[in-house]
RNA sequence: GCGCCCGUAGCUCAGUUGGAUAGAGCAGCGGAUUUCUAAUCCGCUGGUCGCAGGUUCGAAUCCUGCCGGGCGCGCCA
């Protein structure tokens, strides 16, 4: 079935063309939940904005408009009854036996889990791209991934569950200049073994560096040269390679492993960068400061002789990878090997692009709202964005026009560049949209990759990046990849948000500045999860409940310790920053994911004792308390409330509504009794409207991500 | 300096494309229970929606200016 809101919407908009013919087609007839259910369930406001156009009095209009209603209803059954308020307001009440009749059409959970929500038509029906988490190599996941890969990851479920085809997409960062020092960490890690170094050598390295600053630079230049004449040294017995690469066929790296080796490097090449140690000493084959960036040349030339660093880079991707796989399946992220798509991937297309840049952007181009010129600008390319009226489009420190760089000066290729391949190749598609590029190179290496995905719609879930995504988009505007022949434009979109902050109200940190590992987070959350499990024990035993397993307990920690920090932020305005409380999020009270577990477990209890007694499989379903209508009208909004999530991509708004459907039946739960009902019909219409309401709530709680446990 | 985001109850936050008397939770106060899981429910108290103008039938929401906070502003991602 529809939803109520799509029913109700054409119900008025056929009315206000039935009621002022012309003048009123094609009009929006802003049908909306009423705003305080004494002025019904929905309401229409659309003839005070009418009055203006159609010089008549609101109220007039109203009553038109209500006359118009009773026309198109006497068609068949009235399902709502209307009622003019105020200066024009058309209040709408759901008739009770149509709740019924709905709430009886949802098929039985065996039949399916969509309760009734129609699933977008062909002509709706839309590929998404949906680009999220996408970490970095070699660095562990921390809090500042939680919310793009969480979020991401409720979109990708919600817009799936509506019916479109979604292309989940990990942008791994797995080709910056970075890689260099991972690649030089794995090397310290081999010389280590062969030197047979203990274990722990590196963090002690970067340890005793750290201390050397605290002394003096000379301590500091000293440290500097011992590295650096043992490295030389290292170099030199290996010079060819060839035991280094006979290393990396039998190493199997572990990111706990890659993390202290990269710190290690880094800190030696700022250190050696810092103290200008490459300037005091003599011989050196490569300044100590910059052999990370001589072996990210050698990973990014290729070929035969640079194979090792090639298997290092290839070794370190997969050591990551595992790392965040195993979180994501902690999280329950939908995330898996296929849909990394890392930066690498897009690297052949690099150098067509800035072809494709220079060609078609010889000169000021571009239809809309943006005109782009690409030109070389200090050595650089760069792309330059302009307003119709010439202006530029984005300025910089000293008002100066500040371009989109594709290509630095010494040839290099940055993340706008890997951006716009990434967004052709979403775009394009060898049958259904092939985006015509003039570059050869671009085209070839497109079809070389299969020609693309074909996205209607392309999301990136990424925070803090809005300067360059603007420059993105309206460079991908100008190149106009967007458009399509006959049908709407490509829809790019930057799907925000705000930081995650502590108690401080500044960026969640550690004690000691660093960023909070997700892993340890998750470790928390989940121990006091455990803790409130144990003390509710006790209690169980008072009340003659069941005991929980020493394994169901430990199931359900994990549900509640991971669905807490989970829901606790897809509850939040995406856009907002919100402190972080791990008391709020793991309360029983209010918008929590405990709350909302648990409103479900007593449902489930209700559902385990009533399936011991008489069927009610094919009740009829009578709403006859206030707290029942109010129930079966929420869990029949599922469907609305999904399509204004997935319009506004605000997971808030799905919580929000399982806050509501969940206090709706804990308020039934206190007033109604379901298997002390007086009446055997009764009792067999609440057990049907209770498993309806959980079956809400399991579907709801999984496109966020969230299990739903049957006993807590 | 310019650009973007934010400012709502003591605290943490909601508030769909402008709609009727601005809502939750926590905290505070007061109730309900011989429980279908009290890890609950009900009530009360609490607001110049940062400030000042404007747009209109109507503004927390749109526009302008100011105050306060955050982020960003050429070869990092």
């Amino acid at each position: 079935m529809k939803s109520m809101l799509a029913e109700l919407r054409e119900c008025f908009s056929a009315a206000l063309e039935t009621a002022f013919g012309e003048r009123g087609r094609g009009i929006d007839p802003l049908v909306k939940p009423s705003s305080d259910t004494k002025f019904g369930d929905y309401q229409c406001n659309v003839a005070m904005s009418l009055g203006k156009s159609l010089a008549m009095k609101p109220r007039e209009v109203a009553e038109r408009l209500v006359e118009g209603v009773s026309q198109v209803l006497s068609r068949g059954q009235p399902w709502f009854f209307v009622q003019i308020d105020g200066p024009g307001f058309v209040n709408i009440r759901l008739r009770r036996e149509y709740l019924e009749e709905l709430l009886s059409s949802i098929p039985a959970e065996q039949a399916d889990d969509r309760l009734g929500v129609m699933p977008a038509t062909a002509a709706q029906r839309q590929t998404v791209v949906v680009d999220y988490s996408s970490p970095n190599v070699a660095k562990e996941l921390h809090v500042g991934h939680l919310r793009s890969t969480i979020i991401g990851d409720t979109i990708c479920r919600v817009l799936g569950f509506c019916g479109h085809d979604v292309i989940r997409q990990n942008h791994l960062g797995d080709w910056g200049t970075q890689f260099g020092m991972v690649i030089l960490g794995i090397w310290h890690i081999f010389a280590g073994r062969k030197r047979g170094e203990p274990a722990g050598w590196l963090e002690q390295g970067t340890t005793e560096l750290a201390a050397a600053q605290q002394t003096s630079d000379k301590a500091v230049l000293d440290w500097l040269a011992r590295t650096y004449a043992q490295q030389e040294k290292d170099l030199a017995a290996d010079l060819e390679g060839r035991e280094f690469e006979k290393f990396l066929r039998e190493y199997v790296p572990t990111l706990d492993e890659l993390l202290p080796a990269y710190r290690f490097v880094n800190a030696v090449e700022t250190a050696a960068e810092k103290t200008g140690f490459d300037r005091t000493a003599e011989g050196k084959r490569i300044p100590l400061s910059a052999v990370s960036n001589y072996v990210v040349k050698m990973l990014q030339e290729g070929g035969e002789q640079n194979r090792q660093e090639r298997e290092a880079w290839r070794l370190s991707i997969r050591a990551s990878l595992d790392a965040c796989n195993a979180l994501y399946r902690r999280l329950g992220v939908l995330l898996v090997d296929e849909d990394v798509r890392g930066e690498s991937f897009y690297h052949e297309m690099l150098a067509g692009v800035v072809e494709e840049l220079k060609g078609r952007l010889a000169t000021p181009t571009g239809a809309g709202d943006a005109r782009a010129v690409c030109r070389l600008d200090k050595g650089a390319v760069c792309v330059f964005l302009e307003k119709p009226d010439g202006a530029p489009m984005f300025k910089g420190a000293q008002g100066d026009p500040l371009p989109m760089i594709a290509q630095k000066s010494d040839g290099a290729y940055l993340y706008s560049t890997t951006d716009l391949a990434a967004a052709l190749f979403r775009i394009s598609h060898p049958q259904r949209n092939r985006v015509e590029v003039t570059s050869r190179a671009l085209a070839d290496a497109l079809a070389a990759k299969g020609g693309g995905l074909g996205a209607d719609r392309i999301l990136y879930v990424v925070g803090e990046q809005r300067l360059h995504l603007q420059m993105v988009f309206a460079t991908i505007d100008a190149l106009g990849w967007k458009r399509r022949a006959g049908r709407p434009d490509v829809d790019l979109e930057h799907v925000a948000f705000g930081w995650v902050l502590g108690d401080d109200h500044k960026p969640l940190k550690t004690r000691t500045g660093e960023n909070v590992k997700l892993r340890e987070l998750l470790d928390e959350s989940e121990r006091r999860a455990r803790a409130l499990i144990d003390e509710n024990d006790a209690k169980r035993a008072e009340l003659g409940l069941e005991a929980l397993s020493e394994e169901e307990k430990r199931d359900i920690a994990l549900a509640v310790g991971i669905g807490s920090v989970k829901y606790a932020d897809l509850s939040q305005n995406r856009t907002t920053n919100y402190v972080f409380n791990w008391e709020k999020m793991l309360a029983m009270q209010g918008n929590t994911a405990p709350y909302l577990m648990y409103a479900y477990a007593r449902i489930r209890s209700i559902h385990r004792k009533a399936a011991s007694g008489a069927a009610t499989a094919g009740a009829v379903l009578a709403l006859t308390e206030p707290v029942e209508i109010a129930l079966g009208k929420h869990i029949l909004q599922l469907g609305e409330t999904l399509e204004i999530v997935a319009h506004t991509l605000a997971p808030n708004l799905l919580c929000e509504y399982l806050y509501g459907l969940a206090a709706a039946f804990m308020r039934f739960y206190e007033t109604c009794p379901v298997l002390q009902a007086g009446d055997e019909k009764t009792r067999a219409s609440r057990v049907r409207l209770c498993d309806l309401a959980a079956r809400t709530l399991r579907v709801g709680l999984g496109l966020l991500g969230i299990r739903a446990m049957e006993r807590m």
